[in-house]
DNA sequence: AGTATATACGGAGCAATGCTCCGTTTAACA
DNA sequence: TGTTAAACGGAGCATTGCTCCGTATATACT
């Protein structure tokens, strides 16, 4: 009843084309500290209608989700890898590193995982389970070589660190970072 | 010449009771999670005028510093007393706990320790010191007594603590917290 | 008490922004 | 080449932040 498949058309290139650019604009817009631009304006600088902005995108929110997902799905994506190259906590703790390296070169994914804090929008839950995957294969393999304690929580890590990386303080932020992700990882030790 | 101190005149009565007013129903609101509610609104639910509502408060931001601002207050002036009755880790671990506590009780703070995270505004920022002395203190005193590593930055324990204390998750999250809390302490220990 | 004046009040109204609606245009397909 | 679903674009409405300024009143002084 709910599965009928119709014949759709193939996409409009012309439709793809402007999804591309106004994606384009907005996270150049974003990483430039843009973050409270106004949707018009994107839209202005992508050369389309405000109406086509909206069409893709409903609201704000949902752009930045699509702005930041790729970004977090390669984040999540490099998971696998560190895991097979490195002990389980020397994967675990490569992975955070990357995750604060991530945010301090470009100002990337900070917003998105402000928009995942506050926990309105359903499309932040997603972008914030593939994140959550990721360290939790991560952390499983840590506790079942016996380095992790078993109670262990991956989701508080990746809660300690979203909430590092927000902080945008001064140069020492990356330091500082980093010295975190050495405490969390000393504290889930046995 | 900058110092020239005129004589003012004594506040009016009307104003300060204006005053109350608004950080009354501006708590209300904020902590029943009406977050974003208008300005206006406050300003007629506290039967006060608009114009009135932003002589004493210049804009959202300047307000929800001041309603938050006695709850920072009295965290951190809970400080100096756990300092004085637990062991230095303990006091800490004890304060740190109730930190979490006050975020689950009443959902207040969050929204401050976001807007000290954006960094935008310098009166976020003197709130964001008056819990930073606190908790320098204690972590202070954890590594005199020899107990934390040296190297341990307060501000990085603040920071993963408000981290978590922005993801208003399900029912599991003030357990998440405190082992986060934990966590912590076992990983700055020597 | 009466008066002067700093202080506070209140809301009309402007500007910025999010979002919708719908007539027009155009790419896909036959 | 004609038909049509899909996409475009921007006028315009609703909401919200904030300002401005004429009006009201508490305080201080005589």
């Amino acid at each position: 009843m709910i599965d009928e498949k119709k014949p759709r058309r193939r996409p409009r290139s012309d439709g793809q084309r402007n999804r591309e650019h106004l994606l384009g604009v907005a996270k150049t817009a974003f990483t430039a500290g843009e973050l409270d631009i106004p949707l018009d304006e994107i839209a202005r600088r992508a050369g389309v209608g405000i109406g086509t902005l909206y069409r893709h995108f409903p609201n704000r929110d949902a752009l930045i989700e699509a702005v930041y997902r790729a970004e977090l799905d390669r984040l999540a994506d490099a998971a696998p890898a560190l895991a097979a190259q490195y002990p389980p906590v020397e994967a675990l703790r490569a992975w955070m590193l990357l995750f604060v390296d991530y945010i301090a070169a470009k100002h990337v994914i900070a917003p998105a995982l402000n928009g995942l804090v506050e926990g309105t929008s359903a499309l932040y839950a997603q972008s914030g389970m593939i994140l959550q995957n990721a360290i939790d294969r991560l952390v499983e393999s840590a506790v079942a070589s016996g380095d992790f304690k078993a109670e262990i929580e991956p989701l508080d890590l990746l809660r300690a660190l979203a909430g590092v990386s927000n902080f945008s303080a001064g140069p020492g932020w990356e330091t500082s970072a980093k010295r975190l992700v050495d405490i969390l990882i000393a504290g889930s030790r046995v």
